[in-house]
DNA sequence: AATCCATCCAACCGCGGCAGG
DNA sequence: GCCTGCCGCGGTTGGATGGAT
């Protein structure tokens, strides 16, 4: 087993109380030089994902709801293992937060409900494939923006296709998988089952706003 | 009470993108 | 165009914890 260049410790309460101090004083940036302005034993990016993750003050730490959970399997359908990004629509979450509870919570779910693949680290993929979307891969996006620009597109994809959703019924994975190698396929989201998700999957504003 | 085992999650690593020189 | 340093991301690891035996 690998053993880690640096060994892993806790963060202690006095840590943390200096790496706030400092990024309060001085904000959020210099990262590599943040250790020995404060002397902490730490790295630069270490101190970082410590901030961004636990010590940010509108990090919203406890359980997900029920809400949440339904936005990420949603989120992850479109973009894959893009744990950034996803997190990115659920206020107060951090990726390492949404990523983690991926893995140990929904992944699970999923699978035990025969709805994901444990082979296949991308379910996005499948249901891009098949959408409408076909010059637009996922899989292929290099950047937040051009994966942001393709939310958007689905998004108008989903709208435009909305009444073309049947009530309620769970779709066909094997099926619908399968359609994925035809370029005219509609995406079926079943909207239906997730009435209070929204949609407007922009990445600057929240997902709760276009009802008024 | 002791041990084993599975799970969770905080923390680390490696890599790619980007900006500045 | 190349180099260097910084930043951010996704994947992975390993310690902590709790349940089962």
């Amino acid at each position: 087993m690998r053993r880690p260049s640096s060994e892993k410790r806790s963060w202690s309460k006095e840590e943390d109380q200096r790496l706030i101090d400092h990024v309060q004083k001085h904000g959020e940036r210099c990262w590599p030089s943040l250790p020995r302005a404060t002397g902490l034993r730490r790295c630069g990016k270490s101190c970082r994902l410590r901030w961004l993750n636990y010590l940010k003050p509108d990090i919203k730490r406890g359980d997900f709801g029920e809400d949440e959970e339904d936005l990420i399997i949603r989120l992850h359908a479109l973009l894959g293992n893009r744990w950034s990004l996803i997190a990115g629509r659920l206020p107060g979450r951090t990726d390492n937060e949404v990523k983690n509870y991926w893995n140990s919570h929904i992944r699970k779910k999923l699978i035990q409900m025969g709805r994901h693949d444990p082979n296949s680290n991308n379910v996005g993929d499948r249901y891009i494939k098949r959408s409408t979307l076909n010059s637009n891969n996922i899989a292929n996006q290099k950047d937040d923006h051009e994966a942001s620009n393709v939310v958007n597109n689905l998004h108008n994809n989903v709208t435009t296709h909305k009444n073309l959703i049947d009530d309620g019924e769970e779709e066909d994975d094997d099926d619908n998988h399968q359609a994925s190698e035809s370029s005219t396929s509609k995406p079926k989201f079943n909207l239906n089952a997730f009435p209070d998700l929204n949609l407007d999957l922009t990445l600057t504003t929240t997902y709760h706003s276009n009802n008024n």
